[in-house]
DNA sequence: CTGAAAGCGCTTACAG
DNA sequence: CTGAAAGCGCTTACAG
């Protein structure tokens, strides 16, 4: 099959050891063989187009130059977009990305990280999924370099990447407040994952401060394995009772879209009947008739982050922590009542 | 480091040689160790936590177990979703898969295969980018087991999956000549890869059967570098002129995202001045005020039928060539005037 | 400046 | 049933 020329066919050819070649093909070796030898030796590798074997090259050296990359679902327009970043800034510095989606699901990412491991990868940049502490701090225990992105677990120091999320919800739910909203809804996930509790507790602290009190069925939480249902039920009940929402923060793309369509059907207009503040952008939104306000979150900078993290423990391999977070921005269009 | 136990370190552990070992942790050499030395043997692996370094098993066995997956872009949803099921896929049959993306680059496409056979990929998956003939060849010659999806070259003979896609074409421009449309435009991209020259194909092919002379400004290509201007420009220059179009038929998820913004921009109301008829589906169209006609392509088929095409050349390792190709399915809304 | 040798962590004929 | 040995394709002290 492929791959048949190896150091020591070119050895054999210009008649000298593989190391000489070894030496010769590598940057940084020169002064260990002749110039002459070497341009002999790059002669004979570029003729019998030589390709060195990294599989090889990685188990001598212990590195792979590889990256692993956990994300909950390649499929999602926000993680592809996250996952085309870190691929192009990874080529950048030489290494190449696996992939693999857990799903929300931790025997998921349990699984995919004992296959990056096993595979060598030199360092892993993870969106971690409810319940996989024990995963962090295994790869705490275990040395291996790696980055959190999107979310984190507060009580395990780590590095990660992510955004201010207590802060966007509370800037997005002062801004519909400011727009003389007075009540205000939230539509969650149902998880224990920092970030959305961050994003929970910003939404709650805004109505407090500016002196709303919460009505009991304007916060909802969806399951994320049923989320079509979930959200029709939610905004069923942040419609009903005495108190009907006036406006609706979405704590996620996926949840806008979903609540979105079910707005529509109700025939509720936007922002007339219904103040919106989303969570990303997305060319779903796009074609929405009323232009949606929205927390940007930047998707370049946090890939970009969380590569330059990663590498930086990689190489400087002293377990340096590294802790990015972004502000978020608020872009403010139609939707919120402006 | 991590990975500090290794078949040795279990060996001198039981007292046995680390071929013992070797057998007692693998199927399918039961014979080759007593049944209660392979227990001993693996309860002090699971003592140890001992992880198989892939790296060094790889490099014996002359296999990687990994695929790799070369797309035009992660960040389309359309390929990302492919890569999803691809995953998926690999993963069911205990492959992991680098990814890497083009970009439509031919340049960059070189770079991602020299990257994948030197890190002994068993296979590739590939959505060949134009000019990229050389490197199919390259692939064959090497005997390296790919399989091309989305598009491929009928003049090199390979395994490819994709769309039927004269016919996709073909079908959607009948479609819109029974809803009574006579000027019909279409919106490509301006590429000679195959797919894209089959579906102009189908769409004049179409217009012929129906009797309908076309005009020369009713069937534009845009440059992928140059999308939003280019689809601005190709759509002014159908509606000018004697003949201004009365029906639409988009090329791509892209081009249609890009056009509907224009066209809406125009003023032009969907499908009473224009029919449209879209490839692919995609959240973006979601909430787009007139539900659209489009061409859906298998993506879960797609990506299986590689993977599974894939794995076929890699076991057997007789270069058998398997193509797949689909069926298109048009799904008929609104847009097209029905 | 050059090469012989050891070794990264595995697997697998081969001989006992 | 068991183990010593070779080897996958590299790199790098080490000795000349």
């Amino acid at each position: 099959m492929r791959n048949k020329v190896s150091l020591k066919d070119i050895a054999q050819k210009v008649g000298v050891s593989t190391a000489a070649v070894s030496y010769a093909l590598n940057k940084g070796k020169e002064g260990k063989v002749s110039d002459e030898m070497a341009a002999k030796i790059r002669a004979a590798a570029k003729e019998l187009n030589y390709q060195p074997n990294q599989i090889a090259k990685s188990l001598k050296m212990g590195r792979t130059n590889t990256l692993g990359l956990i994300l909950a679902d390649v499929s999602n327009p926000f993680f592809s977009s996250i996952a085309r970043v870190i691929e192009d800034e990874a080529k950048e510095h030489g290494y190449t990305v696996i992939f693999g989606s857990s799903d929300e699901k931790p025997e998921r990412s349990w699984d995919l990280i004992n296959v990056l491991l096993n595979r060598q990868v030199d360092g892993v940049i993870i969106v971690p999924s409810e319940s996989s502490e024990e995963q962090i701090l295994y790869l705490k225990e275990q040395k291996v370099p790696f980055v959190l992105i999107d979310r984190y677990f507060p009580e395990i120091p780590s590095s990660f990447v992510a955004l201010d999320n207590h802060r966007a919800a509370y800037e997005a739910v002062m801004h519909l407040a400011r727009m003389g909203r007075r009540r205000i809804g939230m539509l969650a996930y149902k998880t224990n994952l920092y970030h959305m509790q961050e994003r929970k507790r910003g939404y709650q602290e805004a109505l407090l401060d500016v002196g709303l009190t919460m009505s009991k069925n304007w916060l909802k939480e969806v399951k994320y394995g049923d989320i079509k249902n979930g959200v029709k039920n939610a905004i069923d009940g942040m419609l009903s009772n005495g108190e009907p929402i006036d406006a609706l923060f979405f704590a996620t793309n996926t949840l806008a879209i979903n609540g979105l369509k079910y707005i529509d059907k109700l025939k509720l207009k936007v922002p007339d009947d219904l103040a919106i503040v989303s969570f990303d952008e997305g060319e779903a939104f796009d074609f929405y008739y009323c232009p949606l306000t929205y927390v940007r979150q930047p998707v370049y900078e946090i890939g970009k982050g969380a590569v330059q993290l990663l590498l930086d423990q990689i190489e400087s391999s002293n377990g340096r922590i590294g802790q990015i977070q972004f502000d978020p921005e608020l872009i403010i269009r139609k939707s919120s009542g402006a």
